[in-house]
DNA sequence: TTTT
DNA sequence: TTTT
């Protein structure tokens, strides 16, 4: 048994990217609140991803700030960096996520087009090449 | 909301030490199995903490290849490693952990005796001085 | 192991009322979407209790139609009817209860006022004379 | 969202069945401890139901006492009973069921067979005709 | 660096 | 109506 259930607001708009076999995935970071930690930030960043429509779909509805739950299981995956280390990272697969508040529009920039680039925020990982499952 | 219900069993012995305050913290990872994972090993390795007279309890009753349920919550925690960079953590604390099979023995050695030494495994990360809740 | 992770919208308002011992219980039911349910309504009704802080807490902010999530254990409970037969119940007691929308105003009347008067809707249930962990 | 996560026993041999269109359905009971009951029993008795493969899995594999994780969502479900009353039930549907203990053999009986006869405990209920999702 |  |  692996359950993950979390609420949190996303703490950046999310990145879409396309495996080289035409996947889907979305990838974003959410901030659960802790009403019991100590020190601030009373929040946990918890990495998330997701795959074909449903990271379609979050791509297309959530943006910073928006409110969601996720319903998933914890995965380990790892890596080489550049310096030749081992990297492992503990993220959270999400196999359902609900958005909790109507879409943010005004905003006209899609996470969709930018992110598809290629560009950004990942870039210190290597490209994902398929899907884990 | 920040729930995580696990099954799997101790990848190796738990870790048990205590905080410069007197608190006992015991950490282990356990192996999750994934029935749709593609790749061997078709495992996660999830690392777990505990605090406590639950650490105390884990580190008594479980041993490397124990079986046991998991409840709590996804953790992230980070900590600056020698060579000066920030090392991102995920984990996940446990709020209640339930021995799914009878205790072993037949090995003497007690988990709790060797790692309330400070010695092994951990030793790539700095002390914990305090609980973080 | 018993955890339940719930996230939907109350289906009436809450109803706040005390043990004989001046213990607050508040109970509700949410509809929880169910986006894989053939048949309409698409949607679970599930029944919610909470003691103590956590009880007022959900008969102050909680409304008709308010959206919250809910992390907390199933439990069983059985009672006998007026027409002397056994009854089981099977309900959610909730740990922590999280409103994921401001608070609803306007309407006046609070739900603690009325229910507080042992008045309406869980009528036909015995009283509660004790929290029952 | 809507998850529940246990680990229990068998309160009795689970109870195979077939909708009139070939469906199999399992359901039986478990016994999850609860740590925190003030009065005994101190455990909780939850309704349990998985359908195709996973169903047949569940009746070969479990037996009364089997101990067992379920990771599923909670269900409600009613239905008119012999005196024309409305009866609400609430029970886990399952998706995954995972065996923690080896299969018990020595009695030979298959709950299988039995079951299948339509006979016994569920014989209060009215027949299933179709899966409801 | 991984468990049965 | 309940399990170890």
């Amino acid at each position: 048994m692996n359950v993950a259930a979390l609420v949190g607001r996303l703490t950046r708009d999310p990145d879409l990217r396309y495996t080289s076999t035409g996947v889907a995935t979305c990838t974003f970071s959410i901030a659960v609140e802790d009403p019991f930690a100590k020190t601030d930030p009373k929040a946990d960043f918890l990495p998330i991803v997701t795959w074909k429509q449903q990271a379609e779909a979050c791509a297309n509805y959530l943006r910073k700030g928006s409110l969601c739950s996720i319903e998933g299981r914890i995965k380990t995956r790892n890596y080489e960096n550049k310096d030749g280390q081992r990297v492992y990272v503990t993220e959270i697969l999400a196999n359902g996520v609900r958005f909790l508040e109507p879409k943010k529009n005004g905003d006209q920039q899609s996470s969709n087009q930018t992110s598809n680039q290629n560009s950004d925020s990942r870039s210190d990982e290597p490209p994902i090449d398929d899907l884990p499952f």
